[in-house]
DNA sequence: TCATGTGAAGCTATTCACAGCA
DNA sequence: TGCTGTGAATAGCTTCACATGA
């Protein structure tokens, strides 16, 4: 057990190295330095030493880090060695692009339940399991011992689903309506508004930072 | 025009205040103060006023901020005052749901086109325009003034797409590709990808974060 | 009194620079 | 030589604390 407590923008640096480093291992590429994996990915080589310090010494001096090793070492302090279940609540048009995409890359996650209100959805085949009615969450998620979950859901509805998904023991929760939530200690949300992303993108073309460098 | 560099870290906090005032001026809410706001958001009182500061004094001693007249002061710095046209290049079940949620929203962004390259695509209706072939690009972005664009494709295709936009003269990406891609000096080049937010929220549930708070 | 705007302090993150090892 | 791991230095961000104004 570690001492001290790693903070969260090093965390999230960490699957970003994973991808490159999945991709590297498809490619073939025995080993990597922290400098080329810096060039690819635009980090400068002693942040990603010191990040991978934090857990452990995994590179060779002269050598750099064995990319297929130091993938399965990421993977490892991740908790990413064997599949975690997910729910996604919230069967359109994202929630299946989203199940789906997970169904067919099959690594790391298994899409363990989908959940809509809408009657006409319920059935119908997403990311490899049938919808089940929202009011069948609680029961499922318990029964299947699911602890992560996708909200999908229309702003309006998402409070309200954070509420029945915290309730039902969910513990990590990544949301993509486009509002503010308020969970209890104890359980993790991440919220991904594309229309935030596009604002502050915006800032740079159209709005005050457009001549900025 | 201003002197000093506003930091990205706070450029990406202007839209999570404007989706919470736009949200409060929906509701009649007529003003707010900065620890009530912080308290909806999960930040401290302090960071909304000195980043709220850095573009003005927008803010009444005693009283607080005008929901309504800081919601339009915000919009204004990020360049949100005339809708931006957003082109999206992949017309699958992704590409669709975000072009159809910004038509359907009718905010601050306008689709202007939408590319894909599988000609069984073309013509589709998505995002209230016809899905054109992807090698009509440069020539549609270019006619129409586009500068801004959501890349849906996969990841194989990322790079080489983004390469097309960036000759074509767009100046800002968002890519949902779950692959490094890299950009000229000049472009703005933001990534998200749900599967990274997944991993990270995997290590504290079953990773090595799985005992912090 | 209440709440802003802001200099100063405190804290966190990044980068440098180099000892040490293959 | 080439590259890691790491203490020290720097840079950047957040929070405090309070003068000021409504």
């Amino acid at each position: 057990m570690r001492k001290y407590k790693i903070s969260e923008i090093v965390v999230k640096r960490l699957p970003l190295y994973l991808r490159c480093l999945t991709y590297l291992d498809k490619m073939g590429v025995p080993t990597i330095s922290s400098h080329e994996l810096g060039h690819k990915l635009g980090i400068k080589p002693s942040q990603i030493r010191k990040d991978l310090a934090y857990f452990g010494e995994f590179g060779k001096q002269g050598i750099g880090y064995d990319v297929s090793y130091l993938r399965g070492e990421i993977r490892h302090i991740l908790g990413l060695t064997e599949h975690i279940k997910v729910a996604v609540v919230g069967a359109g048009k994202l929630g299946q692009a989203l199940s789906d995409y997970i169904l067919l890359k099959r690594e790391d996650f298994d899409i363990a339940a989908v959940f809509d209100r809408d009657p006409a959805k319920i059935g119908m085949e997403v990311g490899g399991v049938k919808v089940s009615p929202i009011e069948n969450l609680k029961e499922i998620i318990q029964e299947k011992e699911i602890q992560m979950a996708i909200v999908t859901v229309p702003a309006n509805a998402a409070q309200k689903v954070v509420n029945l998904l915290v309730d039902a023991g969910v513990r990590g929760i990544l949301s993509f309506a486009p509002i503010a939530v308020t969970v209890p200690e104890g359980v993790r949300f991440y919220n991904v508004d594309f229309t935030m992303e596009l604002q502050s993108l915006a800032y740079y073309l159209t709005g005050q930072g457009k001549n900025e460098y």
